[in-house]
Parts: C-alpha cells; sequence; structure tokens
DNA sequence: TCATCTGTAGCGATGATGGTTGCAGAAAGG
DNA sequence: CCTTTCTGCAACCATCATCGCTACAGATGA
C-alpha cells in the first residue's frame, strides 16, 4: 500500500453511510482534508464499481449506493487500485535461472495478494461504521 | 507490490544458491539483465539482513550466507521492502468519523499485510531453487 | 435564467525508483 | 610493493505515479 486511495475510500464511504442526503465533493473534502476535485476522482472510481450514486446540480452530491453491510474493504480495495499484475521484472533469456524465476515469483505473487484482498473481504464498511460510532460516541457528523 | 525488488531479491538468492564459487555483481546483473550497481545495491541489502555475505578483490563475490531451506520469502521480502507503517492520510481533525477512520483504517491496513507476509513465509528460497530445476532440467547455470 | 454541482482535462510539484558514472578502499597474487 | 579485480557508496538524471489545483463544459433544480 503505497497509496493513501484506500484510506481515503474508506473514509468517504463511511462518511456517506451516516448521511441522509447527498454530500457534495466539498463537504467530503472538508472532512478528508483535501481538495473537491481530488474526492471527485475518487468518487468517481467508487461510482464505477456501483458503490455510489451522483447527482449533479443544486442539492445534489453523492450517496451510498449499496448497504454498507454489503461493501466489503475487498470491494473498495479493488475500486481503487488496480492491482492487476504484480509486478516483476525482465531477466535475461538467456539465463535458464532467469527464465524460470520470473514466471515463479509472478505465481507467489498472486498468492500473497490473494490473502492480503481475502483479509480484507471479512470487513464491511458496515464494521466501520460501527467502529466509528463507538469510538466516537453519538456526534458523528462533521 | 509496485516494486521489482521483490523479484530480483529472489531471483539473485536462486542463483546464488546454487553455484560453489563466489558470484561478482557483473555476473549476476548479466542474469538479471541490469546494472551491476543496482545488483550492488541490493545485495547490500539482503547482505544487511544476513542473507548473503560478500568478499572484495579477485576471485570474490557474493555468496548465499544462509543455507536456502531457512531462507523464507517473508525475510527476502522484509529485507528489501520496508514497510513499517501502512499509509495513510491526514484528515481534518475537526471532523469526528475522520479522527476516528485513521485508526481504524491503520489496523486494517496491518492485519491485511500480515496476512500477506504469512502467505510468503511459508515458501523458502530452496523450493525456488527446487522448482526451478524442475522446470528447467539440470542445465541450471548461466 | 441562474446558482449549484458533477465530470474531466491539463499542469506543476513531489517523491520513489532504477540506471549510470565515478571513485575510494579491500584483497589476492605476482 | 604494485597491479588487478572486486565491493561499497555517493551523486546525478530520467521516468513514473500521485496529489493538489485551476479551468471549464455540462447537468439540474428553483
Amino acid at each position: 500500500m503505497t497509496n493513501v486511495r484506500f484510506a481515503v475510500a474508506v473514509h468517504i464511504l463511511t462518511l456517506l453511510s451516516h448521511a441522509e442526503e447527498p454530500c457534495t465533493s466539498a463537504f467530503v473534502a472538508g472532512s478528508v482534508n483535501t481538495h473537491p476535485v481530488v474526492v471527485r476522482r475518487m468518487l468517481g472510481m467508487l461510482q464505477r464499481a456501483g458503490l455510489v450514486s451522483a447527482q449533479a446540480g443544486p442539492r445534489g452530491g453523492f450517496r451510498i449506493a449499496k448497504e454498507p453491510k454489503r461493501i466489503t474493504l475487498a470491494n473498495v480495495f479493488a475500486a481503487v487500485e488496480d492491482h492487476a499484475a504484480p509486478a516483476s521484472h525482465q531477466p535475461n533469456p538467456r539465463c535458464p535461472v532467469g527464465r524460470q524465476v520470473k514466471g515463479i515469483v509472478t505465481d507467489i505473487g498472486r498468492r500473497a495478494e490473494k490473502a492480503f484482498v481475502a483479509s480484507l473481504a471479512d470487513q464491511t464498511i458496515a464494521d466501520v461504521v460501527r467502529d466509528v460510532k463507538r469510538k466516537a460516541g453519538a456526534a458523528a457528523r462533521c
């Protein structure tokens, strides 16, 4: 996790989860402490993943588009982080060791990443919302 | 895994594992297909982790410093990748949601990374060497 | 029509990474 | 000794991903 995107995405979804009215990107940016455009970029990804919905115009903004209980953190990770292929290098093709190691390491990376995602998959946004409420008390409004 | 360092480190250790004589950084670089200094940088990390040893001068080079069977891939990962703290952002401290989410997300990241490393821990360099030999036949020399 | 939002392109700053050069120093072998 | 062969390391540049920001087109409700 070199990125901060996963953390921000969880933050945003948690925020939207206990809001009845749509939240503007400016409002969310105030809580996340960044620029509204950055928030909209990220909300675009979450929208393409079907996790939030947007409405333009006055009184518009973003809503959660799925029950928080049904959004796993693995879903969030997949929405904002494109870990399609674990990185490898390009060994000298004339070296038999290098030729084989590349494929083996790729498999190893895939398996480890699977374990990483599996660990995320058994927690949901609803769990995070519950933890936040428990720690912060009832006043969970910005 | 944004980096290619883990893959290269496994490659290097596999290479050193079935060499009786010390390997020079130039030789290793030939197999890895990169610059000798890059190899030495990485071998420096592996050396500080106690996985390889170096000797200067003619007929010098790098050797494996530990039985391949006792080097887990988690050891390799720890040697070349410093994932001390999972990345988070800096939310607005006046927002109770942001205040709590930061800590919660950090815990989540730690747990997921633990799962990642645990998946690496049950394979060793000896396993990789065996796989390479099985796939490449006996000719595992560059 | 106008104010309010989203959506997106584009730009600059920043930080991590990898490749390269250059040089100091260790060590073997005459 | 002295030369040759190595490692060790600092310094620099190119590249790339990310983030913050500006600007503007387009949607939408009052």
